[in-house]
RNA sequence: GGUGACAUAGCCAAGUGGUAAGGCAAGGGUCUGCAAAACCCUCAUUCCCCGGUUCAAAUCCGGGUGUCACCUCCA
């Protein structure tokens, strides 16, 4: 498998400390408000690649943290510890907010069909590891104590910066409002591994350590929790891209500085979403969230299948309008194979894994999902029997998880409920929804139609679709649904 | 100011030196009382611009332009 590595600039084949094996880490949510379908972008194509590792024979070890302490700021922020802004927002402790939020993530990862991690870390919950590691890079000369705080010495290292070519005098100080320089830092891309003195004394958490009562720096949750439950070789680092810098980036220094030898060979981070004005955020226009789009009468797995839809490694736009399309193509999709026949037939195991590497060559060049999901297509397209499309798209879907055959075959479960009665006229809804009222006007509506009298039919049909209701006539009945 | 990624039809998007996949939308047709659905057909002489390398470039090289992101803690 071929996949861009961002400290290398290229794209690459895709290596393992132990074969077959990969340690695969990613940067968890900051639990202090809901994720928005920007961040869930990060984790759909994250679950993604872990699925599409195991259907390539790997064993994976997928390790995430979750940050609910010392992570200053927040989008268009004062530079206040975000944890304790919701806490405070919501006027609960920053624990309750954690927990909280922690649940309403993993409930939103449930909708978007993104499995749970094999490890799963708050970030509190390894305090004396982090003291640990600090402790040691202050005794092999990595770190230095000024002002009450203990800051990793960047002039030590001979590469910083991996994923970028800066100089450090040419890094802007201060970029976001409200950030001022510390002036205890010996060159100006140090950073803090443990804070006891900050501009923010009411921090509600905060630990005894060797340094005096604190808490931990950003960074070094995530090289303590990854090397807790990864071990001292990582295969593979995801993320946002806006995390490569500086939090990776410092993550690298303190994590290769710590352990003597390299720490992770492959890292790989997922582009935004955008809206049509810049990058999504929390503060700036609607606050998309999973519960909005099912408010508004979205499928999430139709988002899932919106993001599939494009490359992980490429911006994309959310609008209204982009996701309908999407949600269109979702539903014929489910409609396509739900009009074939699983037991036509028998599986072709030849043909199954043609269709089968057809997609592995697609995902084995940098996890292109748009080419994975063409290859739906083909599947469908493909002249071979129903049995043997039904196995490949749930092969597929095994890393792809758009729960195709799940809704093909409960929509097959209704088309038969409704031929069953075959005696008369039956109306069925595609939601499985039962509603008295709607069935008897529909059940006028065919008395007027065998009557000829279509003006009549078609007032009442009208009618429906007035309240939303969509009318399809089909052998012996008639379907309707809630557009 | 510095750094990185990206730029292909109305929209999403593939393509990694050999003559532009796929999906959505749109238009035409079959079917239907009319619709819907389904099925069939049509839809980029050209890939942001300008140079260069080559028999051959959307693909490689150089130079521009544009968009987005990052630069002390936003996926």
């Amino acid at each position: 498998m071929y996949l861009y590595n961002s400290a290398t600039h290229k794209k690459e084949e895709f290596k393992t400390h132990t074969p077959g094996h990969v340690e695969m880490y990613t940067c968890g949510p900051t639990v202090y408000h809901f994720a928005h379908i920007g961040n869930l972008r990060s984790y759909i194509m994250e679950d993604v690649l872990e699925k599409y590792l195991r259907f390539a024979g790997y064993d994976v070890n997928r390790v995430m943290n979750i940050t609910d302490v010392g992570h200053l700021t927040s989008d268009a922020d004062e530079g206040e510890d975000k944890m304790l802004k919701g806490a405070r927002r919501e006027h609960k402790t920053v624990m309750e907010i954690a927990r909280y939020y922690t649940d309403a993530f993993f409930d939103d990862c449930r909708k978007l069909n993104i499995k749970r991690p094999d490890v799963v870390q708050p970030a509190t919950g390894l305090i004396d590891d982090y003291i640990h590691i600090v402790s040691t890079l202050i005794d092999k000369g990595y770190a230095y104590v000024a002002g009450g705080n203990v800051y990793f010495d960047t002039s030590k290292l001979d590469r910083y910066y991996v994923f970028n070519d800066h100089k450090e005098e040419d890094l802007a100080v201060g970029v976001r409002e409200g950030v001022e320089e510390d002036t205890n830092k010996r060159n100006r891309n140090d950073f803090v591994l443990w804070f006891t003195k900050s501009k923010f004394e009411d921090q509600a958490l905060k630990w005894d350590s060797p340094w005096g009562v604190g808490y931990p720096g950003w960074h070094i949750e995530c090289s303590g929790i990854s090397m807790k439950y990864n071990g001292e070789y990582l295969d593979l680092h995801c993320g946002g891209v806006d995390n490569a810098f500086p939090h990776h980036t410092n993550e690298i220094a303190q994590s290769e500085s710590y352990l003597g030898h390299p720490w992770c060979t492959h890292w790989t981070h997922v582009a935004h979403l955008n809206t049509e004005d810049g990058k999504m955020s929390k503060s700036k226009g609607e606050f998309l969230t999973v519960s909005l789009l099912e408010e508004k009468g979205y499928d999430p797995l139709a988002y899932r299948f919106f993001c599939l839809q494009s490359h992980y490694r490429k911006n994309l736009v959310f609008t209204w309008e982009n996701l309908d399309n999407a949600v269109v193509a979702y539903n014929k999709l489910i409609a396509r194979l739900a009009s074939t026949d699983p037991k036509d037939g028998t599986v072709d195991e030849a043909a199954l894994t043609e269709l089968k590497e057809k997609f592995s060559k697609a995902m084995d060049n940098d996890l292109n999902t748009p080419n994975g999901v063409t290859v739906l297509y083909d599947i469908l397209k493909a002249k071979c029997s129903g049995a043997t499309k039904w196995a490949a798209v749930e092969a597929v879907d095994e890393v792809l998880g758009l729960k195709l055959t799940e809704k093909a075959a409960a929509q097959r479960a209704q088309q038969a409920k409704a031929a069953s009665a075959s005696s008369g006229y039956t109306v069925v809804s595609e939601d499985g929804e039962e509603n008295a009222e709607i069935e008897a006007l529909i059940r006028q509506r065919a008395e007027a139609k065998k009557a000829k009298n279509f003006a009549e039919a078609d007032r009442i049909r009208d009618e429906l679709k007035a309240q939303g209701i969509e009318i399809t006539d089909v052998a012996g009945g008639a379907r309707w649904k809630r557009s």
